[in-house]
DNA sequence: ATTTGTGAACCAATTCACAGCG
DNA sequence: CGCTGTGAATTGGTTCACAAAT
């Protein structure tokens, strides 16, 4: 097992296997090798190997792995069965929509919270999450040891309201809009585009490049 | 000038270049330094340097770039001027979000086609794109020469769907369920799974824990 | 007989450092 | 001078190839 810093692209990866192995769980498919592993995320079964190494040694040399055992170490390793306490900021349509994610409430992140900065949007919202307004994020951050926050303000609330969730001393940020967060000392930033997204395909498609993610 | 094959780090950046030019310009801003850029994006401002370098040589030397004249370089060689026929797979909540999204409207993908498997939906959400039945995108994206599709479906019709994009001749897929889409020939992909991008910033926050001293 | 785990080799991307230009 | 553009150096990541394990 190798003992240094886990590059992002392998956490990126080490995540997508896992999201496979819950598939391949509820199939009941038991063991998985690399190579096969390696076809379902389109990557090379030496790089699936190099990163499992970084969690440890669990590979059966006879059967490939065991789903249920290398689902485990990936929750101990990334800590992904202490239910961490997330909010989302900004009740629009895809903040909203997130709010009742089946997806994202099976999936451990347990949504503790919903901000916005009009107290109209927190009043009519139908959802079992309570609601608060925008100026309460710090405080109830710090109160409900909230641990993830995911912005879904307009780009030009995102940097304030990332502020809030720093202060009340969130661990990680993932930013649906367009703004840029940079991130701060001891918090993790993702900045995901939507419409960014688009043309960056766009762009790769004019320039002739076939790649993913 | 180099010209090389552009990384697709690169082009990324390009990309949120470009979308800060945008803004610049809004702001009257004429000239800006690669280390200002650097600092709005976050970045090395040799990195931004070497970036720009891979469309030409355009920059002032006295005063950093002309927004107006990046921008439009930036334009021409990223083909972000040509109107591309968009359309959205899947009008679920996010699907139907993107559907009426001004920043998608405004940004050069006029989107021109939605499609569902369910024809209550098609002729029940309020919009002004033409909405088609699952079954007709590879007819419809032939015939409207669609250049990008975005998926917006339950991961189990991911794959389904993109194989009829890629059917009708599609160019460039951003999937936003949590399946992976792989790509072929002459097709770029970029797959963004939201929900998986909170267990990302999830599982690197938890190791940052480990690893900060 | 397969399939893992990993050092070594390779390749890509970032950062450095400085020449060149207004 | 300040700022760009770019070879060179460095860092980081991926792929290879093979020993170890069962």
């Amino acid at each position: 097992m190798m003992t240094t810093k886990i590059p992002t692209p392998t956490i990126e990866r080490l995540c997508s296997i896992y999201h496979i192995l819950e598939q391949l769980e509820e199939n009941k498919t038991d063991a998985v090798s690399s190579v096969e592993l390696g076809k379902q995320l389109g990557i090379n079964a030496n790089s699936i190997r190099k990163d499992i190494s970084f969690i440890g040694d669990i590979g059966n040399c006879r059967a490939g792995y065991s789903v249920s055992k290398l689902k485990s170490h990936l929750i101990e390793k990334l800590k992904l069965n202490r239910k961490k306490a997330t909010c989302i900021i900004g009740l629009g349509k895809l903040g909203a929509t997130l709010l009742n994610n089946e997806r994202l409430l099976e999936s451990g992140f347990g949504i503790i919270a919903g901000f916005d900065s009009n107290i109209n949007k927190i009043e009519t919202i139908q959802t079992k999450v309570p609601l608060y307004p925008a100026n309460e994020i710090t405080m109830i951050v710090k109160r409900e040891k909230i641990e993830i926050g995911i912005l879904a303000v307009p780009p030009q609330a995102a940097v304030e309201s990332a502020k809030r969730l720093v202060a009340g001393g969130i661990r990680g940020i993932v930013n649906f809009s367009s703004a840029i967060i940079k991130p701060t000392q001891g918090v993790c930033v993702r900045n995901v585009d939507l419409v960014g997204e688009i043309r960056i395909v766009s762009a790769m498609s004019m320039i002739l490049k076939e790649t993913v993610s």
